[in-house]
DNA sequence: CGATCTTTTGACCCTTGTCAAAAGTTGTGG
DNA sequence: CCACAACTTTTGACAAGGGTCAAAAGATCG
């Protein structure tokens, strides 16, 4: 049974901003109803034009794109609170897919009713480029760590990168996170191949920074992971808008 | 001497939607002057909170990132009718620099000014967004061709990219492109090596496909870089909201 | 016409990819 | 609860794409 956004579990985690009693209110008129999908799903396909918009309720997935010849790359990991589905909502196309890694709850919202939302919410509309706007940035970091640094050092980076998103859902339970995801994604998120992205995981493995087994993973110590990946310790945990 | 938004060039390549009287007498307003750059010149600073927003009106520039111990990731080759300074107008900061290749005369507008645009022109916000998600769907190229493709397939997608964008900006005199950058640059740009850069782009040279030096760029077959580098020949372009 | 950049070349080798097969896991149906 | 099929993770051997170094050859520019 769907609930109301005035009890989302996500409005009570720290990342994300407060909404004030209207803002509830206006996403409750927004919200066209709710999704729920098994691991594997396809939610949202490349070059397709979805007539749908997403914020994920719980669950994780991947978004990726596909060459031609059947390479893949994945783009990021999806999270609770990723808002998914905007490039198709204004560009036309998405440039990209989403697919299911756990079953998933997803809010839905209608592509039509976008425009209402820059029409009567500047304050929401100045939200959703925000977050457009963070999606960029980050890619950015991404596109540095494929670009320029070394196997050990993203795989380090990509490791930093999912915990501290996690622990910012609170995803942690006893400091461990459930990870549905195998090591060929990884390797697909980081321009690895398969074999050498196990090799150098088994090296942080035996360095005891990291575990990963059992699809659980943990992180037994970020700041060598991140002072491996020359990462900036500025990286603030800024709030962030949900829709 | 600064001229008005009415007069703009920009406005009247095909590229970009036509704007009504009534947008073009607001952005009147919303611009706030003119700024003009020699080659070289840092316009927006990595982690830095601009006061100011840009859009290219000529010039070819970067936007880069660089790690702590000095490698450059480059994100992009910044050419007219770029919206520059998004992320640190509604993120706070900046995600990487950018900095002027050639003299560079941008359009400036105030940060604090976005506020209004977003509660008093919708249809422009809604174009904001449309270019923040644009850009996105960029990255996501990007980091697919860095990710997955070989020397030889990025700078072949590389080129065709750079060919297609300037021959959208009618930035083509005589099927040549005045072309400001370094061989380094387009490595960084691809996450290649220096010396790797040069003796692939020599093949492609060789193959006839590609003729640059003197800072004059020529691609020959852009059809057979597309099949070089695996591109959607589907990529359309479509008309893109200018700012 | 030096001083400084940028582009080319050649030699060498290291990081990462490819192949193949073994070892572990997970899930399913009888 | 076992047995088997289908995955995923590990390992080892080997190959190669791409990196690093160094120096020569061309451009640029004051």
């Amino acid at each position: 049974m769907p609930f109301a956004c005035h009890d989302c579990p996500l409005r009570r985690l720290d990342v994300f901003e407060e909404f004030s009693e209207d803002e509830v209110r206006f996403m409750e008129g927004f919200k066209a109803g709710e999704l729920e999908v098994g691991p594997g799903t396809p939610i949202l396909v490349e070059g397709a034009r979805s007539p749908q918009l997403f914020t994920v309720l719980s669950g994780l997935g991947l978004r990726y794109k596909t060459l031609e010849d059947g390479r893949r790359q994945v783009i990021n990991f999806v999270m609770p609170g990723d808002f998914l589905g905007l490039q198709a909502a204004v560009g036309g196309e998405m440039g990209h897919s989403v697919e299911a890694a756990t079953d998933m709850r997803l809010c839905v919202f209608r592509r039509s009713d976008i425009w209402t939302l820059f029409k009567n919410h500047p304050d929401r509309a100045y939200d959703v480029t925000w977050i457009a706007a963070t999606e960029e940035h980050f890619l950015g970091e991404s596109l540095a760590s494929i670009g320029q640094r070394s196997a050990i050092e993203r795989i380090a980076w990509g490791l930093v990168q999912i915990w501290t998103r996690a622990g910012d859902l609170d995803l942690l339970k006893n400091d461990t996170l459930l990870f549905p995801f195998r090591q060929q994604d990884l390797a697909d998120t980081l321009g690895l191949s398969l074999v050498h992205t196990n090799k150098t995981l088994a090296k942080l493995k035996e360095r005891g920074l990291v575990a990963w087994t059992d699809r659980r993973l943990r992180v037994l110590d970020v700041e060598a992971l991140e002072r491996m990946a020359l990462m900036d310790r500025s990286e603030i945990h800024r709030k962030r808008p949900l829709m």
